[in-house]
DNA sequence: TGCTTGACGATCA
DNA sequence: GTGATCGCCAAGC
């Protein structure tokens, strides 16, 4: 049980986002059980900041939007690597959001 | 010890 | 469709 928020749990979610694929802070929450950790997945990406081995740019919020591009080493650091996987990236939005959004509590099913 | 801020999300007006 | 507010939990000051 996950009574707690797990910083591990967020970075291995993050880790097994397939390349060429996006999903939300939301999305990873729900997938451990969180209500509203939404914001406790973007912590803990405050946090990844230390490992920095976790694909953080595959992370958006609900809207696609790179709200977290700011956080990167610079702040285009984001869209450079998502757009080098494929994506494309418009007004630091992900065009074809729903198409490449990677949900881990399907996907991971 | 208590208030504010924060890589968000959902709901209401 | 846009703007504003609340909720959620943890860290920083």
């Amino acid at each position: 049980m996950k009574s707690k928020f797990d910083f591990n749990d967020v970075y291995e979610v993050v880790k097994l986002i397939p390349k060429g694929r996006i999903t939300s802070y939301g999305a990873i929450a729900a997938y451990l059980g969180l209500k509203s950790g939404a914001r406790m997945v973007g912590w803990a990406m405050n946090s990844v900041h230390e490992f920095k081995k976790v694909p953080a740019h595959r992370v958006l919020n609900r809207n696609g939007l790179l709200t977290g591009k700011m956080h990167f080493q610079t702040p285009t650091r984001m869209q450079e690597l998502l757009e080098k996987e494929g994506l494309i990236i418009k007004n630091d939005q992900v065009q074809h959001f729903e198409k490449v959004f990677w949900d881990p509590s399907i996907e991971l099913l």
